[in-house]
DNA sequence: TACCCCAGCGCG
DNA sequence: AAAGCGCGCTGGGGTA
């Protein structure tokens, strides 16, 4: 069952798009929450529009199609490029997701949320019959049927994660702060830590500068007689000399202040939770973006405010090695598959490929992102050797990128297609050595982009699958309100992190394993790549690594 | 004043 | 010696 959402009507559809019913809805949670018995796919436009105020109102659904996401992928997708919908002229499900509003009010009552859809809302039932059909005439439906089904999972997903909350103690993040940066400044001044550091600098160059600028803080050095093209740490500390250590103490504390000091706790974080904007699908590849808060940067330095409440827990789960294994398993490479069994980097090393661990993982690194130089790309050869399919598939990737064409994920998520710009660029390179070069080297740009899209993006598919089982498991641990069961809290490409009570968290840690093997089936089928997690049951994020 | 761009750095 | 992919955010510094 298909229930259509618009407005204030709600209609039906059977499975197979027979229509089934029609009526008006004027209280939206309460009839939500009635049709959800029968476990329907909701369709709507944009489940940022219409799921936080269920959520709000204690209606939690199942499934959904987000009209607008999958629109995205059709479109783009080489597997329904001759679709009517791929075929039309841009429209108003063109838009760019920027059409939310900057700090959306927490809490829409019905009527705002209606009439917030409002203007926004094509016809949503000839959208969907016509994301319908292009699917349907998809050379494998049933794949990207299963992408559009995880992208709108996923967009369930980003809205509950931001209704539930990252656990922050605010308290504690304060203390951590302190015991670093010194006391909150009252005014704009610099923390003590920061001002007893610059004044350090200034002592030992022997004049006055600000170190916040880098334009003067290049020129000091210099004028210091250190010989630097940038100030960027990994320039910078490979030099000797005694302002270098000093230096890059002042850059790290600055960066916490100005990134995640005490200004961004006020702004972000409220009621012990931080609640960024996550957005599923906002990356080119299909992995999700955040906006506010940085949410997908949170520095390793405050993880240890990021706290469970008591009497719960926090399950941490990353996926080992996801790439690598997507790969493998992209390509079916029989001997890279091996590698996977255990520890993928120990693996290739086994199958003497190359000597070390990091080397192994350098080598696999340099593969998926198209190193040129360096150990990365002197270790290719030996690693085309051993594992041919797997280096061919990211190969062809890159070759396919040079000559301006299109390539797609397992799922069928298809990378952009270079602008006009890059056209230009490509047309002139004849008209000299130096354009010729110029449209070399685009050209080889792009096709390191198209060469990581398939890894990146079918990482992405499998993450998506994988949040997307563990959400349904999740709910089924227990009873009761959203936040009262165990839930989603972060998401971060290969890392889940559920908050749970206590005594459930085993069972969590169990569901997380369970969902990552049948993500790994779902999308490469009797394929023996495993997709192993390791998890960690823990008070504070600090503490799962 | 209101932008835009860049360098730099955080994350995967 | 951090190169090769994908992001967001900040402050400085420039332009209109």
């Amino acid at each position: 069952m298909f229930i259509v959402l618009s407005r204030a009507r709600a209609r039906s559809f059977e499975d197979d798009g027979t229509p089934a019913g029609d009526e008006a809805v004027h209280d939206l949670p309460a009839y939500v929450a009635r049709r959800e018995r029968e476990r329907p796919r909701w369709v709507w436009n944009d489940t940022r529009r219409w799921y936080p105020g269920l959520l709000a109102a204690g209606v939690r659904v199942e499934r959904c199609v987000d009209l607008r996401l999958s629109h995205a992928i059709i479109r783009a997708s080489m597997a329904t490029a001759a679709s009517r919908l791929a075929r039309a002229e841009a429209g108003e499900w063109d838009a760019p997701p920027a059409l939310v509003e900057e700090r959306p009010p927490r809490q829409d009552t019905l009527f705002d949320l209606e009439a917030s859809a409002l203007p926004t809302e094509p016809d949503v039932v000839a959208e969907w019959l016509l994301q319908r059909e292009a699917v349907a005439a998809a050379p494998e439906p049933a794949r990207l049927g299963l992408l559009l089904a995880a992208e709108s999972a996923g967009a369930l997903i980003a809205v509950e994660m931001k209704h539930g909350g990252l656990p922050f103690d605010k308290a504690l993040h304060e203390t951590l702060l302190e015991r670093v940066l010194g006391p909150r400044p009252r005014g704009f001044e610099r923390p003590a830590e920061l001002e007893r550091l610059k004044g350090e600098l200034v002592r030992i160059l022997g004049f006055e500068f600000n170190p916040d600028s880098a334009v003067e803080l290049l020129k000091a050095l210099r004028k210091a007689g250190l010989r630097v093209e940038s100030t960027s740490k990994w320039e910078i500390g490979a030099i000797d000399h005694p302002v270098i250590v000093p230096l890059l103490q002042y850059k790290k504390l600055s960066r916490l202040l100005t990134a995640n000091g005490w200004a961004w706790a006020d702004a972000w974080v409220d009621g012990g939770r931080f609640r960024p904007e996550y957005v599923p699908g906002g990356v080119v590849t299909g992995r999700w973006a955040a906006s506010g808060g940085g949410a997908l940067q949170l520095p390793k330095q405050v993880r240890g405010a990021v706290v469970a409440d008591p009497g719960w827990k926090l399950v941490v789960a990353d996926a080992a090695q996801l790439e690598p294994r997507v790969l493998a398993a992209l390509s079916g490479d029989r001997g890279m598959v091996a590698a996977g069994s255990g520890d993928m980097y120990e693996g290739i090393v086994a199958s003497g490929a190359v000597a070390t661990r990091d080397q192994a993982k350098v080598a696999m690194l340099g593969a998926m992102y198209g190193a040129t130089t360096g150990d990365s790309a002197r270790l290719m050869p030996s690693l085309a050797k051993a594992f041919p399919r797997a280096i061919r598939l990211v190969e062809d990737a890159a070759r396919a990128g040079e000559r301006g064409e299109i390539v797609s994920t397992r799922l069928g998520r298809s990378s952009p297609a270079p602008g006009p710009e890059w056209d230009a660029v490509q047309s002139e390179a004849s008209a000299s050595a130096a354009a010729e070069s110029r449209a070399r080297g685009r050209a080889r740009s792009w096709g390191r982009f198209t060469r990581n899209f398939v890894v990146q993006g079918t990482a992405a598919e499998w993450a998506l699958c994988w949040m997307a089982g563990l959400r349904g498991r999740l709910w089924n641990l227990a009873d009761g309100d959203f936040v009262e069961r165990p839930h989603l809290v972060f998401f971060l490409h290969d890392e889940v992190m559920v908050h749970a009570p206590a005594h459930l968290a085993d069972a969590v840690a169990q569901e997380v394993a369970a969902a990552a093997e049948d993500a790994g089936r779902l999308i490469f089928g009797a394929l023996p790549v495993r997709f192993p997690v390791t998890t960690a049951i823990v008070d504070s994020y600090a503490d799962a690594k």
